[in-house]
DNA sequence: TATGAATGAGACTTCATTCAT
DNA sequence: AATGAATGAAGTCTCATTCAT
């Protein structure tokens, strides 16, 4: 029987990881110590290591705790009937994601991860599973799309999917470093694509209609 | 009249950094210790300390180099007079740069140094003046092809060239992860968007020819 | 609630003082390493900077320490009512000083605190204000003589205790190098000087009355 | 036969010695690196090592050069026919070196080499060398006072030489400490030493003359 | 469960000295 | 005789982790 509740053992546990987010968005994983953490955290030095056996182990809890994120995403993508529907409702997620001021901190720690994810086994595994899933809902959506005659039946849906995920994470990069850029005229590059080069007659239709009930214009 | 020649300086110089590059690829800038980059270099501590004051001049060099050879390539693309075939011959030798194994190190090390800039000046400033160079050559390449009729004029160059360079940096990203990917077909995605999103018809004819003519083949 | 008693901490912190001042007696400031003073003081280099920051803090705090104990002898000079007693008290005081062995570290590591204290702000500050505190009581006692009429009234008070200070520190600095010299002889020439040079006749009479009671003979 | 006349080896020697003067007075000895001797002096790393074997024989080539000024001005002293002149010739030309600018940075050093002398054996000699030839030299004036009855014979002229040595040495220390000190009532007080505690009323006649056509003056 | 003092391995950098030219 | 590039031993300080309380 636990002296602590679980619940509490969690909130400890949060309270742990959101400070070392805040660290590592600031200072970057080597450069941010334990005691950083401990003095942004509030708890103490070996309170830490009750929770977490190594530093490291921060590091990947946040990367698994980022990609949670996005499986709840892709599942709300997945809810739409209309797979072009779908695509755009995924895109216009990801493109205020892009933004949000509340995942600034995340966004700049998945960049650093990316880096470790090179050399680090557990980091990679986490975030090749976060692109797989993304890219994997968007496949789904664009073979769907095949199926119903809405995109061309010659596009390669996983060549697709993968170019896309690329844009994003390059855009994320991009508005990390803290270039100005025009987010609503990439998106509509992004558009562009889709509606020129994957879309059949039939789903042009749906993409103009889609476009006029969501936030996302084309022009 | 130095005893040594500059020549010899210089070799010595690019002797370190050839060593760093392997040992940042390998561990990573913080993992990589100096007497790593002593080892492999051959060189000895207190020399490495007369071609470069700290470790992170090591860092900066490199990232400098990068940008360099970025420059030269962008030379080469606006020599063409056709600026669609420019764009094409950009595409092309970006892509092949993707998985040269020669540049394998570089691009590993180049991934790091996203992360880097995030917090770094010096490394940022030279990341993003990296960035500038490609992205000002495909925008100067696109509002050419609006001058001469082959690109519609309602394009935005600039936010063309930042999702083209997103994209780019994407599947380094996940080429560099180890990601099996078929890049011909992600390079089919990317002219398929310049091809039907982009051009004009009389744009399409120039491409269709300039792709008869090149390794990269539409069909 | 600390964990470590406060009292506890600063036995810590002497123990590192004391292995210091042996180690910096025996090789000097800057021949002393930080791993000298690990090995004297028994505690372990990461201690070592959990009670100073740096290497030259340990310097300084020792330059304090110095400096309370001449706070002290200070204040016992000035509890004799006789001004002509406290110069006498003072004088033995310090002569005593001169040869205690268990001084011997502090006056050996006090000698190089003189060379330090020429490029070292902090280290002569602390320097300066242990000879004032010094001066300023023998001077004290000199003004206190002059208004009773022990002490002739054209004496310059600060002259004559910037100079006995100064003889102090020359006899410091040639027992140190282990010149053999006869203290008590010295110390005849000094009070000579105060008997001959600045006394009323009055005031000759409370000085043989003195040192009747001392044990600085004048014989 | 020396390729390089011993003259011209004499001036680069020389050379050195200065600017390793200018460095260690603002430095200090351990502090101070080749490489700065190297800077300020204007000759090669390894030409330096051509007139000194290793650094610390500048450091003691240093101290001897100090030790034959002062053999000079003894010799000077010497010369006076009256004791007391001589006495007060020394007194005089020491109270002028205390304070000309042109030896500052030879005081500055001197005073890191009394902590050198405690623990380095031919900086020690050379320093008590130097010591005992000035002190010898008042203690001779002193004895030959005796004898012509000028001073009282029951002074004990070793303890006197080291006491005013001492007294030189301290004011040379506060003075380097930038401390603000009125020199000339300083004197006033060693001269009151001198008359009051050391001279038989003989001795006053020849002292008070030969104030009188001195520049030292005793009111 | 929580604490925070203690640890010690190891990182970066400096610098006196050497030696090939 | 003169140079200055090269060396590598050693120094200061940091920090992830442990453990007695």
């Amino acid at each position: 029987m636990p002296k602590i509740s679980e619940a509490r053992k969690e909130t400890r546990r949060q309270q742990i990881l959101d400070a070392a987010l805040i660290c590592f968005s600031r200072d970057g994983f080597h450069t941010t110590t334990t005691a950083d953490i401990v003095r942004e955290s509030g708890v103490s030095q070996g309170t830490l290591y009750l929770y977490f056996a190594t530093k490291e182990d921060i590091v990947v809890a946040l990367a698994d705790e980022r990609h949670q994120g996005e499986a709840m995403i892709n599942a709300l993508a997945q809810g739409e009937q209309d797979p072009i529907r779908g695509l755009l409702a995924l895109i216009e997620l990801y493109g205020e994601g892009l933004t949000d001021p509340r995942h600034i901190d995340m966004r700049r720690v998945g960049i650093q991860g990316w880096g470790e994810a090179l050399r680090n086994e557990r980091i990679r595994t986490s975030a090749v599973e976060g692109l797989a899933t993304v890219r994997a809902a968007i496949a789904r959506l664009i073979e769907r799309g095949q199926h119903t005659g809405q995109i061309r039946v010659e596009i390669d849906a996983i060549a697709v999917s993968r170019t896309l995920v690329a844009t994003f994470q390059g855009l994320v990069l991009q508005i990390a470093w803290g270039e100005v850029l025009d987010l609503r005229a990439c998106g509509q590059v992004v558009l562009g694509l889709i509606r020129d080069s994957l879309l059949t007659p039939e789903g042009r239709a749906s993409f103009e209609a889609a476009l006029a009930t969501s936030p996302v214009h084309a022009d």
